[in-house]
DNA sequence: ATACATGCAAACAATTTGCATATTA
DNA sequence: TAATATGCAAATTGTTTGCATGTAT
């Protein structure tokens, strides 16, 4: 998913696209990575452009639900991310950068045999370590 | 993992064994699942075991720390675990009654293999859903 | 006896709410 | 103009700290 993407959905939805809802989507587009609210409310800061932390928390929360932001825990804090809206897939997640790259294998077909009386809403795999920018670093 | 083996772990490290400690041990071995520290704190009220915040929030960081309980949110709350010691494996969780079943399937091996240049850490693998008992509920 | 654990109260951080004002469609 | 978004300030929640006292070793 792109800014624009994610204004079309927005706009589909019946939300309202304003400045800030952009500056939001276009700092996790160009980070194309994980980050917290406090890099967000940091970088809007040092971008000169005012923001206030309950527009912030709002919005993050919007996008979660509606499918634009997908988060996880690293590092102890709550980070999130563009969503991948192509195939499906899983990631490594470099706990420095919090960039990802994209892991093609996925277990669920032979995991699902298994929970034969189970009812699965959703599963979560994903690797954690040092991307080769980030180590010995 | 269970109480008497957690007793001994923090023997090992120095740590002393406190009727509190034992409490919160307790509860997590009987539980068998996941758990918040609201849950506990509920428990230990209402079985007339007072304990205050603090101390849990304490415990509960100790108990990680040592290895004792694992982590993972849930329902978007932190839940805590009594950690399994044995070999290797994933969970599947039930969102309802937070109790877990081990699944013997990790794809770790041929994850390895297309990250070469990472730095691996570590990884988790965790399926969510609704356990037998827990449907039609 | 000494070191560690606990409770209390207070501090703290992160997140959320109500309401008036501003903005988009 | 009608509905939604924002900012402000204040409330709320969850968690952490300092310090005096209590308890395990």
């Amino acid at each position: 998913m792109n800014t624009s993407e994610a204004i079309e959905l927005l706009k589909k939805k019946g939300y309202k696209t304003t400045g800030k809802r952009k500056d939001i989507l276009t700092y996790f587009e160009e980070a194309d990575g994980y980050r917290t609210a406090k890099d967000l409310i940091q970088h809007l800061e040092e971008t000169h452009k005012g923001i206030s932390f309950d527009t912030i928390y709002r919005n993050l929360h919007l996008y979660n639900e509606v499918g634009i932001l997908e988060t996880t825990e690293l590092n102890g804090e709550k980070h999130f991310r563009m969503n991948c809206t192509h195939h499906h897939h899983h990631h490594f997640i470099c706990k420095d950068c919090g960039k990802t790259k994209e892991i093609e294998i996925c277990p669920m077909d032979e995991v699902k045999q298994t929970l034969a009386n189970y009812e699965i809403e959703g599963h979560k795999f994903e690797i954690y370590g040092l991307c080769p920018g980030c180590q010995h670093a």
